[in-house]
DNA sequence: GGGACCGGGGTCTGCCATGGTT
DNA sequence: AACCATGGCAGACCCCGGTCCC
């Protein structure tokens, strides 16, 4: 659609100094080996032996003095340990300049060993593009220190800069971005063409449905739901061919809601999404509701097939169980929110207070805490006078 | 003052499979 | 054959508070 070709336009500008540089050098050809220890060789009675399936006892002893779970490292990326030449002291020394603990950079090898295969022009490139999205190197830090993979697993920091640029035109703001490194950073090491492929995708999806601005839906769906770029097309579209197969909405109705909290239910996994589908409308029959009602249950509140089956189950239960009718829950679906722990709790401080739901509704159960907790200092102090 | 309505924010990685490259 | 980069998957809500209207 109109973004995409748009976009290769604008690349073409050739905007940018770090895009013009050579990326994808070799660490090989970078390090420089001297001072020792910043980098480990093999021993020549390492190289005597025939290479393969021979770990590399320097770079061992090195992970092994630095705290890393060596165990846990062989585990993930076997490979990693049998390289000659690695970069772990230099990696150490990058993030450590950039407040990252010793425990945090034991942590980011053991779970992702290849980082130390990163060379230091690289690391540092990538952190510069990172830090046009983050304002702190802390922030970064403890996105790396959850998530190692997202930061290493791509060696392409052109891509990551056509990603942001790219991102950009889609018009999301700097604090779109920011949310969306934050929560789904794998997103950034996709390839350009991925993410290009998702928003195809969700322009089609518009335009299918009769939508008239598939850019404006394809930009609503992401800042709602940001994780999407971290899901296949397949899962997209399967899902949007579940939910026009099985609930009774039209194309318009669809569309609405998918721009709205419906977009997070493009999440779930097909068969998740299915058997919630079925499962809320076989608890709902039985229940005593129509297809209606599930309609609109569904465009007032589409999170509640977010809701796993013996979730929803217990938590309708603990609410009828409760005083609460049916009809009441679908007037106040929010309810429907909040963890059923929460919902038994409050219910049982209501019956203590003889809280007619009837009179009052139910509305007091899709409140803050704050809000709930100065409800009932109220309440309390009514009845004792 | 209080309830209804509604938007927003937190959170989501670690593993496996695969195809291309060396 | 080994290794790398990348795609894809499973997993499965809860809560807060601003604002408007009565």
């Amino acid at each position: 659609m109109a973004v995409v070709p748009g976009f290769r336009a604008f690349l073409s500008l050739g905007r940018s100094v770090i895009l013009q540089q050579t990326f994808g050098l070799n660490a090989v050809h970078l390090i420089a080996c001297p001072p020792r220890r910043l980098c480990t060789l093999t021993t020549k009675s390492d190289e005597t032996k025939p290479p393969v399936n021979t770990e590399n006892e320097s770079l061992l002893e090195n992970l092994n003095l630095m705290g890393v779970d060596v165990k846990m490292a062989r585990l993930r990326q076997p490979g990693v340990l049998r390289k000659a030449f690695t970069n772990e002291q230099g990696l150490a020394k990058f993030l450590q300049s950039k407040g990252a603990s010793r425990k945090v950079i034991a942590g980011i090898i053991s779970r992702y060993p290849r980082a130390i295969t990163r060379t230091i022009s690289h690391l540092e490139q990538r952190w510069q593009l990172w830090k046009n999205i983050f304002t702190s190197d802390k922030e970064i830090v403890s996105i790396l220190d959850r998530s190692p993979e997202s930061f290493f697993r791509s060696s392409d920091n052109g891509n990551l800069e056509k990603n942001i640029a790219f991102l950009t035109t889609l018009g999301l703001n700097s604090k779109d971005l920011h949310r969306l490194l934050a929560t789904a950073p794998r997103t950034f090491s996709n390839s350009l063409e991925l993410n290009m492929q998702m928003v195809e995708c969700l322009e089609d999806i518009c335009a299918e449905l009769g939508g008239k601005d598939p850019e404006q839906f394809a930009k609503a769906v992401i800042s709602r739901n940001l994780y999407i770029f971290i899901r296949s097309t397949k899962r997209i579209k399967t899902n949007i061919d579940i939910l026009r197969a099985l609930l009774n909405l039209n194309d318009s109705e669809l569309l609405r809601l998918l721009q709205g909290h419906g977009a997070e239910l493009l999440d779930l996994s097909n068969e998740y999404l299915k058997n919630n589908i079925i499962n809320l409308q076989q608890k709902m029959v039985s229940l005593g509701c129509q297809t209606p009602d599930m309609k609109k249950l569904i465009i007032s509140y589409p999170m509640v097939l977010y809701i796993g089956q013996a979730t929803l189950s217990s938590k309708l239960d603990c609410l009828l169980k409760g005083g609460i009718t049916m009809k009441q829950v679908l007037q106040t679906p929010r309810v429907l929110d909040y963890s059923t722990q929460n919902i038994t709790g409050r219910l049982e401080e209501l019956q203590k207070v003889g809280y007619d739901f009837e009179k009052n509704g139910i509305g007091i159960l899709d409140s803050s805490r704050k809000r709930f907790v100065a409800k009932m200092e109220k309440l309390a102090a009514l009845s004792d006078n």
